[in-house]
DNA sequence: ACATTTTCTTACTTTGGAGTAAGATTACCG
DNA sequence: CGGTAATCTTACTCCAAAGTAAGAAAATGT
């Protein structure tokens, strides 16, 4: 509600509206977009709706963007690369695995918190879109299960196994579904979440990597 | 391909199609339908596409089930209905919780193995949809996890209490991530996924309701 | 002041696909 | 046999929403 087309509208001289440079604009559009997509789905969000939400009007989306599926992309793009800095920004490399995992944990259920809907639903939208957007969320997503995988081997100094690559994408989907439920709970604290994730599946994670230590120490 | 569009057409006397009873026809419609959703998702497949894979005429579909929707909501139903059986077929109540938690596990990603493509990909559309089919799907997401939740608190001889929520919600996201990964690789076995992951998590889930226990003990 | 570029809008075309009208053909039942 | 009910099709209507044409109004430079 109580939607702000124009903050300076008044300040401006004369009837016409605030015109604002492209680089701006374009974030305003996306703000809007990822709004739109995250209440109504890609389907059900109109170009028209989202450009109305952006205080503009629906030719303006096509001049900057090109078509609906491109701005999609665009807003893909953009959380994601938050969505990565913000874990890149918490991650210590020289603290020990399961510090690094309680760090990676915790900046995801912040993002996830702090863009409350926004994220979580566009990630899913993404990945049943098909077309460009759901590579881009797969491949994004199939980094991260490869990089845990990785990060649980080298905490067992293995190569990944094929229990690593199970336990990482079991984790993944873990993280996904706590993250909807916070979106139903917006009372959640996002270092709570975690810590209990975190605390659920050490032992679990530590015992796998027990076992691959001990079938190395056999096979050398 | 080799779509069969009646086997029995020379065997018929004429040119007429064969005729086949209500019954008969709505599951053959609803066997086309998930065929069409799980390829290309629940917009991108058309009712006349649909029509075409069922080997009939559209007015059909309408006349059988109404609307697009309802149509949709019809195969959400009878591939859940699918699901719970299969589980509750496969679960003993008199069995100790572990063991009733691998069977469930067992039975889930058996019925997704056995419905390649089909569901899952449904589930996820389910999921994002918006209207009656979302609500239903979450509706029985909700109920498999308070049960879960029963389950691990029963097996802690206690309440259920926030960290057994929790920790159906991260058990069931993994199973919903493990079985988009048996999508990817048709090759894996259901039940080595199924032992694996009740590997992975149980000992998380055992500490956890040790932990309960002793707080009980602490309290009473 | 004038030309050029950038921002922005109103009003339009187009189309893909949901849904329907009207009736043909075949089975069923006295 | 009719007559009624069920199965099934061709050939439409209709509309929401993507995308576009044409140009107005403001900024920017010279």
């Amino acid at each position: 509600m109580t939607r702000v087309t124009s903050q300076k509208s008044a300040a401006s001289h004369g009837p016409g509206k605030a015109r604002v440079p492209r680089a701006v604009r374009e974030q305003q559009m996306l703000d809007a977009s990822v709004e739109a997509f995250a209440a109504n789905g890609y389907h059900g969000a109109g170009v028209e709706e989202i450009a109305a939400i952006a205080g503009i009007s629906k030719p303006m989306i096509y001049l900057y963007f090109g078509s609906k599926e491109e701005l999609f992309v665009a807003c893909i793009r953009r959380e994601a690369g938050r969505l990565m800095d913000m874990i890149a920004g918490v991650v210590r490399a020289e603290d020990p695995a399961e510090r690094q995992l309680w760090s990676a944990l915790e900046g995801f259920f912040t993002f996830v918190s702090d863009h409350r809907g926004a994220w979580t639903v566009l990630y899913r939208q993404a990945r049943i879109q098909g077309g460009q957007s759901t590579r881009e969320v797969d491949a994004m997503r199939g980094r991260t299960i490869d990089l845990i995988g990785e990060l649980l081997a080298r905490a067992a100094s293995s190569e990944p196994g094929p229990e690593a690559v199970m336990a990482a994408h079991a984790l993944v989907g873990a993280c996904e579904s706590l993250a909807d439920w916070m979106l139903d709970n917006p009372d959640t604290d996002p270092k709570t979440t975690a810590k209990q994730l975190s605390h659920f599946a050490w032992p679990g994670l530590s015992k796998l990597m027990e076992a691959t230590r001990a079938r190395q120490r056999g096979e050398a």
